[in-house]
DNA sequence: AGCTTATTTCAACAATCGCTGAAATAACGC
DNA sequence: GCGTTATTTCAGCGATTGTTGAAATAAGCT
């Protein structure tokens, strides 16, 4: 029952590994950073990882693109000053 | 699981109803608002509003007092602000 | 004391959450 | 093609969430 986007940005960053994830993302840079990556600096299984990456995609907080058989993971910094 | 305060309150935050509450109680001013007016304003059963005043309070986003058989909750700034 | 108003407490409930393990998919090198 | 690496998908799990309805508590008025 989330209606408005910032009930989704918030829900989406109100989790512990969620915003570790994203703070890891913001302090990567523009560039992001491979899943990988991240599952070894938060020590996170991969398919959780996914799932979270996932709720952040949705909720407009990062993006993601393919590099070879890496998945890039970026935060989005315009809808996170919003 | 949630360590930080920072979470906490991104929790808190993270849910409409919750947010709207949130929202009606700075509106309202430091004098805040009683239980009673927020359940009209917004529609909400008595019982939910307390549950949800309760995550808000734990939270440390909102202050209650007591006046005559009302239940008065304020937003509380400060944290607001954090 | 009784009656009314205002709010909370309690016990349920379906729905969602975050995680795990195993299997599947995708892209690379040989 | 085969093997390896990187990530996702799927099914299942206990735990938490938000809501409801009924009963309890608290404070005022007569």
């Amino acid at each position: 029952m989330e209606t408005s986007d910032a009930v989704a940005a918030l829900a989406a960053l109100a989790q512990d590994n969620r915003l570790d994830i994203f703070r890891l993302l913001v302090q990567a840079g523009p560039d992001g950073l491979a899943a990988g990556r991240v599952a070894e600096a938060l020590e996170l299984a991969p398919n959780t990882l996914t799932f979270h990456f996932d709720r952040l995609r949705v909720a407009g907080l990062v993006t993601v693109r393919r590099d070879g058989r890496s998945m890039i993971y970026a935060a989005r910094y315009e809808t996170m000053n919003g």
